[in-house]
DNA sequence: TGTACATCAGTGAACGCGCGTTCACTGATGTAC
DNA sequence: TGTACATCAGTGAACGCGCGTTCACTGATGTAC
């Protein structure tokens, strides 16, 4: 976008994460017509094409690298959310409600990170994958509020939560229920009430 | 792909059908980072590509009628589970496990009707939209199942398929818990049970 | 029956564009002696 | 203090490719008279 300034000498690696920042900047939208090009995210940065080559092996790596950050900021928010919540019930909303929101605001990345293949390439299994923290912190909390069958459970209420957001994304017409509500009713019959 | 015979005069509408079933194959395959390009349609039948144009305005013209055609492709095979089914519950149940079938045979098709905005463009309502009258249907199995909130339980429900089929898509690395089970977890709560 | 003409189903050639990637280079800054 | 050299942060120029789309054309087949 900018003119830039070359960066001083042993200084260099700012400017991945200059890319870094534009790449997901630009990936940040909702349009999914069409995929984020080496190219525009140089323009953006204010650099040559060729310059990515210094920071990044090849487009995959620089998507990968995005998509890493991203599920950490996922997490952050996330924590953030139930850290400020006491009681497990009320975390365990608070954890849903996070995520949802997330990707309801980061339509672009939420696309990236759960519904492409771009995260499971070539026969990886979910152990370290990208995310998986983000599960298991979830299957944690919800081990904390039902009695049994946790993670059966967990996996319910991320394919619920995935439901809520991936939907509302792709079909934002729809009359939608408020989202609260919906997850509630997700919810409600999982775990035990707050008593 | 193969050489083609130029079709009898006044049948030029055929060439119409070959494309569509070409862009169809095309488009039906897992591979969401590559979208489908008019070029290779052309070649998949077997034509100039600029013989697109003598039955479709353009690209996005194309791709809408894929789209509905396989809206109503979806639809017929839910019908087909559901007329084979005696009893409003496994009728419903029937619908819900069509549906999640369909989607994870046809991952392309399932991303280009329920992950993309391709169906929702310039502020369309839900009213009359390609899909409306499949979830329409699935509405009405609902009221037949449940005594009250049917919008809502439809709606419930169809956020459930929906992520059971798009998480499995992007994470098929994940230890999913099988897709009955999953289906009956979410219907359990919301339908009156069969007596 | 013969022929001029209209219609139809496509193709040939080309356009300007953006793409990912490679290779050789530049020019400023620090370091060794 | 002066200078040769190494290192570093990038760029210039170019590659071959596939993309969507336009415009003028071709050549077979049916129709009017």
């Amino acid at each position: 976008m900018a003119t830039r300034a070359r960066n001083p000498r042993g200084e260099g690696r700012r400017l991945r994460e200059d890319i870094l920042d534009a790449a997901t900047r630009l990936l940040a939208g909702d349009d999914d017509a069409a995929p984020v090009s080496l190219r525009a995210v140089a323009k953006e940065v204010g650099i040559a094409p060729q310059s990515m080559y210094l920071h990044f092996g090849d487009k995959t790596e620089l998507i990968s690298a995005v998509i890493e950050r991203r599920f950490a900021e996922l997490m952050r928010a996330c924590e953030l959310a139930v850290a400020k919540e006491a009681g497990t019930s009320a975390k365990l909303r608070a954890f849903c409600t996070a995520y949802c929101l997330w990707g309801l605001q980061n339509p672009g990345h939420y696309r990236l990170l759960f519904e492409s293949t771009a995260t499971s390439q070539a026969g990886m299994t979910y152990e370290g994958s990208p995310g998986a923290d983000v599960f298991d912190r979830f299957l944690a909390l919800v081990k904390e509020s039902a009695r049994d069958d946790a993670f059966k459970k967990a996996v319910l209420l991320w394919i619920a939560m995935h439901g809520i957001v991936s939907l509302r994304l792709s079909k934002p017409g729809f009359p939608w229920p408020r989202m609260n509500e919906l997850i509630d009713d997700f919810l409600r019959p999982l775990v035990q009430r707050p008593r």
